[in-house]
DNA sequence: TAAATTTGTTAGTATAATAAACAAACTAAT
DNA sequence: ATTAGTTTGTTTATTATACTAACAAATTTA
């Protein structure tokens, strides 16, 4: 049974944690700055320092500048006290990156996929992952977490329930990779990794109610509401790519139609482009990436056609602003490559469309780190909660 | 500033809540019980509970069955230590109640708005709240609060942004209210306010992810997240009715176009109706009370006209769905009259269209007390609030 | 050189939960 | 009727942890 109840433990617990995530952001800093800046008595943060120090979660470097008394004794967040993989784990290639605890890349694997199968896809994920353990330097706690994001519907427990653009169903990739490497592992929505990893390290450093769209092959939306992640009953929170933009429009795989994601995802983009039957490009030539060209020395069609999908994104966008009311939107994922020729028409649409007191104060952003955004993100949840277990687990003893 | 750090009053007062919500879901429920049920030590419920009755939030009432020893000492909450009120503000009404701090009602005012002038309606506003003020039966802590949920944008100060169908701008009701009563006062969205009395006293007791769908003259969305209504950056979210879904659909008033409400709501329903054209009903008579009456005498342009609303409703909820993955969507205000001939149609568009790992588990219902809804959940703020104050105050001295 | 200031530690105090013992009130078995 | 066992609620002693206040060390400033 979790206990609700309140005891000593929990305000230690809360302390603790209080300490650690200022000096995690502020270091360098000293005990006593620590003290004033969160309003614990100097004598219980000195005790809580110590403990850090003992977990070997910060260290001390030296005596610092005085302010005209005794000089203070600089703390700082010990990255290198343990290390987190996060995985990408893509329709077309699986990018592993192994992060010091702040969240830096130490060491990146990237590799292509040509076949989807379940069976040739894990035995990569493996050797990725293996390849990252053994670059990891050695340190204190070693690897804390295994963190993969996947393209598809996942539920609480780590199961990837349908991964369309893989072929994979009902996948229990969790107790997989768990057992393999015995390292806590967790599997998370692609969207809902690039939100965290655009909260943390990226775009969003700043807000705490963001939404994140995932515009790729289809369209995915990582929530963070009140900084955290939102996840719904099951986990399957941020299908907006297959909200309803179009009633009776074109159909969609998904059994419905006129979704939201027909008409402003990478995959629209190409259908679309396919119609133009543009000379000398065949269907393993078409891509973002050629069409981005041909739009950068002007072929006014395919200009026109960025244009047209930056609109149905700003449709989508327009309706989770007015339902949601967020700070910020942080648009990632592959689509990002075009940001030049689709923000104007995306912003345009927001601002003739969406309600005007939900404009005020409003952001929209392109993600920061774009191909990086959904490997830092998992392996940052991997921090947190190595570092959440760190402090209410050290002290029990 | 606020403190963020643990103590001992923080851990007081989490088990002192825990143990007054317990006392106040569970009753009749004995300190052993209570013991049991929470896991807290026996001495520190006892001495908590002699806390609580001490300030009359709860009482004694006598013996109860023994279970083969000693009989334990029966504990209640004490419904009547003071009283809420709650007020739905409508476009034509205003329902004021007064309810125990249980949520039941104890006596309801009700008055027909002619008139939407603020000057008019403040005026009728603050007779209502004094009647049910009046009408209160003494006790020891007597109004603990007056909520009001009104039918327009409400930001975190209280003040109403735009209230559209009353044609408001920029009021301060909160702060009028306060300074003529000298109670605390809640302004909150009608949605809100609906979607929080569902919650704690309706369709919704029994979930904490519940997405309240107030189809009125306009749409409005109250969510509720992890049992608790979600606000967005401004106190603005759930404006699900401007959401687009049918882009260069018809013009909205919002400046936007295709948006939700002017396909599903009571304002769709009676302008399709118009131009049905039928004899012998001119503008004043229309309404939904009149059109239920044809469907259920059996014209089939009525009928089908149901069933066309009902869809579109199909079309925004299968969206909210597949955004938030709720656990209940209730479906409230002025539409649920036609439940009989709306419920099929929606089902329907959302076993067809909707994903379906969202499906599985989902509830659909209608609003319990439809009327009551909005004006019982604001009411329940101010008793949550008040609790809340009680418990953290009271042990303060 | 003395006074003032800042930092970090320590000793004693306060608060609140817990464990354990206990008394009172009751049931059930003999 | 007597006795044993059970349940309830209180009390006492213990424990964990934060807080207050005093203090020493280190440093700047007058």
């Amino acid at each position: 049974m979790k206990t609700l109840t309140g005891n000593q433990q929990l305000v230690k617990q809360i302390n603790k944690t209080l300490v650690l995530e200022t000096i995690l952001h502020e270091a360098p800093i000293s005990r006593a700055d620590i003290s004033q800046k969160v309003g614990l008595n100097k004598g219980t943060v000195s005790s809580l320092v110590n403990e850090l120090l003992e977990d070997q979660l910060i260290y001390e470097s030296g005596p610092g500048q005085s302010s005209g008394g005794r000089r203070p004794v600089i703390l700082l967040f010990n990255d290198k006290a343990g290390f987190s993989i996060g995985i990408d784990l893509g329709v077309n290639y699986i990018l592993g990156v192994l992060t010091d605890l702040r969240g830096n890349i130490i060491v990146e694997v990237n590799k292509k996929l040509t076949v989807r199968s379940y069976e040739v896809v894990i035995e990569i994920l493996q050797s990725v992952i293996s390849d990252l353990i053994n670059a990891a330097p050695q340190s204190h706690y070693g690897i804390v977490g295994i963190g993969i994001g996947v393209p598809g519907l996942v539920n609480n427990h780590g199961e990837v329930l349908v991964a369309p653009n893989l072929g994979w169903k009902n996948i229990n990739l969790r107790e997989e990779i768990e057992n393999c490497f015995d390292i806590p592992v967790l599997i998370e929505n692609e969207a809902n990794a690039g939100a965290y990893g655009e909260k943390l390290y990226g775009a969003g450093k700043e807000n705490d109610n963001i939404l994140y769209i995932s515009a790729g092959i289809g369209i995915g939306v990582g929530i963070i509401l009140n900084g955290k992640l939102f996840y719904g009953m099951n986990g399957f929170s941020g299908e907006a790519g297959h909200m309803i933009v179009q009633v009776n429009g074109k159909d969609c795989t998904c059994g419905s139609s006129g979704c939201w994601e027909l008409y402003a995802s990478e995959k629209a983009l190409l259908e679309e482009a396919r119609k133009l039957k543009l000379t000398g490009i065949t269907e393993e030539t078409l891509s973002i990436e050629l069409l981005l060209e041909l739009a950068n020395s002007g072929n006014e069609d395919i200009i026109n056609l960025f244009h047209s999908i930056g609109m149905y994104l700003g449709v989508g966008i327009n309706n989770i602003i007015n339902i949601f009311n967020p700070e910020q939107v942080i648009i990632g994922n592959r689509l990002t490559m075009a940001k030049d020729w689709l923000e104007k028409s995306i912003e345009k649409f927001i601002k003739n469309h969406t309600m005007k007191y939900h404009q005020k104060d409003l952001i929209i952003s392109f993600s920061k780190h774009a191909y990086y955004s959904a490997a830092i993100g998992v392996s940052a949840q991997m921090i947190d909660q190595f570092l959440n277990n760190a402090v209410s687990i050290l002290d029990a003893q």
